[in-house]
DNA sequence: ACCGCACCCTGAGCGC
DNA sequence: TGCGCTCAGGGTGCGG
């Protein structure tokens, strides 16, 4: 799933697909702690509603309604939203990654994985979510409402500065790695983009937050910068699940310096490239390259 | 306040 | 073919 490049090239597919348009019927699944808000209640509320806007933060998306009600949406690790009449490939196959001749393409058809479909009154093609691991959450705040998980993000991590991370960063005994992916303090990276950053920073993912000199901060952070609009330019990255909304796969996955190539090569000095363990998450980095 | 860990869920890939 | 194991862009909640 989806860091911030993928939320944010997810974003701009769907907006022109779902802003002005009214929404007719919805579709769910049954109710499970996917739902923050139990899917019969989102069938009815959301019925008649016209989406205004859909804007992102960190990670989530959250399309706002015409009676001032918000939708709050994270893909969790394996969520797609797309455009049931221009799905992808990936998603029409169980396994594989041979691209199929466009004429053999077909409009996807929600399985038991498609939690929530949005039909429109305008006969258009439905707004589908479909997340196999249910990580994802979807959630109707109602006008004037917060919530908690929106109220703790940090900082969105495109407007980040050296200075924040700096700060953020003291008498803190957690490894920097584990620092960039503390949401509430910076919202939006993740494990690719933690990995890539370090490693074009040069910072070891294993360093204590304390010991990250100011001019390192910095340097992380117009690192995290660079991966991350290069990869929104790109589309995105798509090791396993993640597909453009409108079709075809993210290339960002190509351009990966450390991210799941433990063994391999380091592009800078030939040294290969370490994979361990940092809070259960895997961190990938060149032993000679980062300190 | 901070930190590490268990847990949520499904599927792919690997060694045997 | 199948079994058992590990791993996966996420986050929350608990106890120490």
């Amino acid at each position: 799933m989806p860091e911030l490049p993928e939320v944010e090239v997810t974003r701009r597919r769907i907006e022109p697909l779902l802003v002005g348009r009214t929404i007719q019927r919805v579709r769910t699944t049954a109710d499970s702690y996917f739902f923050l808000t139990p899917p019969a209640k989102l069938r009815q509320k959301l019925r008649g509603r016209r989406v205004t806007a859909l804007d992102r933060h960190g990670k989530y998306l959250l399309a706002s309604l015409d009676d001032e009600s918000r939708l709050l949406i994270h893909l969790g690790m394996t969520g797609q939203l797309f455009s049931a009449g221009a799905s992808s490939v990936r998603l029409l196959r169980k396994t594989g990654r041979a691209a199929l001749a466009p004429e053999s393409q077909r409009a996807f058809k929600p399985d038991e994985h498609t939690h929530f479909a949005l039909a429109f009154d305008d006969g258009g093609p439905d707004v589908l979510f479909r997340d196999v691991r249910k990580f994802g959450k979807l959630a109707l705040l109602p006008a004037g409402e917060s919530d908690p998980r929106l109220d703790k993000l940090g900082t969105d991590a495109l407007a980040a500065d050296g200075a924040l991370l700096f700060a953020a960063s003291r008498r803190r005994r957690i490894p920097i790695k584990t620092l960039l992916l503390d949401q509430s303090v910076l919202a939006g990276a993740g494990n690719i983009y933690a990995d890539e950053a370090l490693f074009v920073a040069g910072v070891r993912p294993t360093r204590r937050s304390a010991r990250v000199t100011r001019r390192e901060a910095d340097a992380i952070i117009a690192a995290l910068h660079r991966v991350l609009l290069r990869s929104i330019e790109t589309g995105g990255s798509s090791i396993s699940d993640y597909v453009q909304p409108d079709s075809s796969d993210g290339a960002y996955q190509d351009e990966r310096r450390v991210y799941a190539r433990e063994g391999e090569p380091c592009s800078l000095c030939g040294a290969p490239i370490r994979r361990l363990v940092i809070g259960q998450r895997s961190a990938h980095y060149c032993a000679h390259c980062q300190r």
